[in-house]
DNA sequence: ACCTGAACACCGTTCAAGT
DNA sequence: ACCTGAACACCGTTCAAGT
């Protein structure tokens, strides 16, 4: 591997354009993207397979290899996507609320309905499939800052008195630990014969209850 | 497949031996089980493989069609095997404790612990992976004798008046849900940083003050 | 009845080679 | 710089054949 290599960069060869279409794509990396998530919405995520991303875009199997480290790498980058949508969200749940109260409920439905409507990028994001962010710092901190809307939740309203005083980060454990023991659940088919919405409604009025100070 | 094979039980060939140690093995049915159990507590559940299996048992990799459909049925065994254990440790769970509140109580740390030191099983019963019982009867039953313990429990505590008068199966998803919410974070290892004895016994301590009844 | 061995259609990943 | 094609070491499963 010759370092010369770095500093022989040729002049543009044919006027100046942004990207020169090279080969199929102008952004593989976009595509493969897509792609992937496309293909765990319609076959979940052991479905994923590289050649046949490679296939479905006109391309080699092994041009993944340009973008990515390898299939973990691939994982990773559509679990960091989705925990920034999810983080946004929940966010958005809190803000359309009149009341700290309600807005806590709503960040609650917010929630399932994420992982409901979008059951690939949760699994992706919290199936271990990702390793729990070990080779990814970017996302190990896109996945701290969709915990910190949840504090920071929790915290206001202790603040207004309306929750016990409990440390906070040990109340957003629990209440991150409810609302995912009811999503992995309801994706995973295993609450049947019950209605999710039903089923969030009744958990976030007893997870309410298990946690407002006593008056 | 002749069906009169059922009558026909030909004279044990040499002495009275309970089995005769054809090929390699006695029972490798029970062999197979085994070496997965083994196979899943060491590497996972998608380190099992088929060929690894055999070859571990001195098998060839295909023997293990004689025995089970295919993988599927192998995980699904295991899960069915899980699933028999884990009911036998939710019961004592309750059986050990002097107050019924106590019992509760126990139930929720036995339903954890099971889930760390089982965490291979407890993956496979509930992690998707055997597509939710759709293809073995024998696992949906021993799954929902499981879930029945936890609904009796419910409905004995109804019963003095301690829990609040909900639908039993209603409030029985909902402690479900906040369990294996916990259980699979801490063995996904999502909660780091946390005691996970400490995370349980918060959890149900403030999912009880969500279902008591008030007074 | 129980197991084997070769074969088939898949995987992810590496690497020399093309443009 | 970006992509290809052949190759390697893996998979699960089928099936004719052995004992």
């Amino acid at each position: 591997m010759p370092s010369s290599v770095r500093s022989r960069r040729p002049a543009a060869p044919s006027a100046r354009r942004p990207r020169k279409r090279a080969y199929h794509h102008g952004d593989l990396r976009r595509a493969l993207l897509e792609e992937a998530v496309r293909t765990i919405q319609a076959e979940g995520v052991e479905g994923v397979t590289l050649r046949q991303v490679g296939e479905r875009l006109g391309v080699s199997r092994t041009a993944l290899y340009r973008h990515f480290a390898d299939k973990g790498a691939l994982l990773a980058a559509v679990a960091r996507e989705g925990f920034r949508t999810f983080r946004d969200a929940l966010a958005q749940g809190v803000a359309g609320a009149a009341t700290a109260e309600a807005g806590f409920a709503a960040m609650g439905h917010a929630y399932v309905r994420f992982a409901v409507t979008h059951s690939s990028h949760y699994r992706v994001m919290f199936g271990g499939f990702v390793d729990a962010c070990d080779r990814d710092p970017e996302l190990e901190a896109e996945a701290s800052a969709g915990f910190m809307v949840l504090v920071d939740a929790i915290v206001r309203q202790q603040a207004t008195g309306h929750l016990r005083a409990d440390d906070p980060q040990q109340m957003a454990r629990y209440v991150w630990s409810v609302m995912h023991g009811v999503a992995m659940l309801i994706i995973d088919g295993q609450l049947r014969g019950a209605d999710p919405e039903a089923e969030v409604a009744y958990a976030i009025d007893r997870l309410n209850r298990g946690i407002v100070a006593v008056r």
